[in-house]
DNA sequence: AGGCACACGTGAAGC
DNA sequence: TGCTTCACGTGTGCC
């Protein structure tokens, strides 16, 4: 475009200008200034480059295995790390939060793919002594292990959270036994909750120990 | 620097090429060629542009309060997001983790510069079937209020994790008395699990009932 | 080659 | 108005 002038201006180690070759006295000046402005212009582009790249270096630590990605695949994975973190903090917070009017029983298999086969069971109720030894007596004729068991109470409420594995005899890709095992498990919290609600509401003197389950456990009745 | 030619592709509405000037017959198809190498190097370029552009729009829709923002302050707040999530996320898990050859008791106050404060205190250890009574009549001794409560047993490891509130006439601003409330708590925790474990080295035959809390709790024994 | 990804400088549009 | 941000086409290097 500009007659007869070539601006090279180097990314790496700049000598700004190629050949200021003379053009004319006096539209000189304003040809500078131009010149000025461009490579002002094309340094402020350069920065905002910078750091725009800046930017997703971090990224690239943030996120592992992404150091030689690039830069849309490492975008695309940093939005499916961010959905998955995302939902993994949602869904513990949903563990840690307890529903406080209705009761609930919920079962779900967790179909590993490995062959291996899990299931994480809730149950969600006013807190009545009975409870935890209602619960033992009904787990423990299911055919499953107990990995890992929860209890956590807030006014009143308590939720109860078990993970099972199955006994490896158990076909983990037999889809309907593993559904079998999911309605047992279901049955068998239900008739608990049915239990302890049905006590609950003869023995009304129980509900004023609701405060805490430590305030009303077994021992000192 | 391709002589006698301006090749024009339009980002909008493109009409391709506006003056395919005569050149010269058999110079003519080579530039042609260079030419189609130009416009699919450009068209390429652009589809990448728009690859990396939807991602970062997929990017806002995931953030809040970017719709309108910047390139580079976008991919600043998704990288505050992102840390900020895996920390939350990793407090969480590290809340259902359950250390496995240490005990540990834990104390933790919570002062909300809003007046109110509060306390998350925890105990880990091997469970141990009078636990959960010691542990009761060792803190409805502390001046505090039980908000909350959970019990999580892993391999016979079990994990307690209380968040209390202080009585409101203790004055929340007055660091002094809670850190009192802290140490108290802590020494209560403390010596419940020195009683517990002592008694575990005694009584050997308690740790075949480690599998879960649920096999040996208090009603039948 | 020939596709791919990157950095660059530049024109245009919004305050 | 100048300053910033964006999209674009291009040059260049790397498989």
């Amino acid at each position: 475009m500009s007659a007869s002038q070539s601006l090279v201006l180097d990314g790496e180690r700049s000598e700004i200008v190629k050949g200021p070759v003379r053009v004319g006295k006096r539209s000189g000046v304003s040809e500078e200034k131009a010149m000025a402005a461009l490579k002002d212009h094309s340094e402020a582009e350069r920065r905002r480059r910078e750091r725009i790249n800046a930017h997703l270096n971090t990224l690239r630590g943030l996120v592992p295995c992404t150091e030689k990605m690039d830069k849309a695949t490492l975008l695309a994975e940093v939005i499916t790390q961010m959905k998955q973190l995302k939902k993994t903090a949602t869904e513990y917070s949903k563990g840690l939060t307890i529903p406080m009017d209705d009761d609930e029983v919920k079962v779900e298999p967790h179909n590993e793919g490995d062959g291996t086969f899990s299931l994480t069971a809730s149950l969600c109720c006013d807190y009545s002594p009975q409870l935890i030894s209602e619960l033992r007596q009904a787990l423990k004729t299911l055919p499953l292990n107990i990995v890992k068991a929860e209890i956590s109470t807030l006014g009143g409420r308590v939720k109860n959270v078990f993970v099972f594995t199955s006994y490896k005899d158990t076909n983990s890709d037999n889809a309907e036994a593993c559904q079998v095992l999911v309605n047992s498990v279901h049955q068998s919290l239900t008739s608990v909750l049915d239990k302890v609600s049905a006590a609950a509401d003869y023995t009304l003197p129980n509900k004023r120990r609701r405060i805490s389950f430590i305030d009303s456990s077994s021992s000192s009745s």
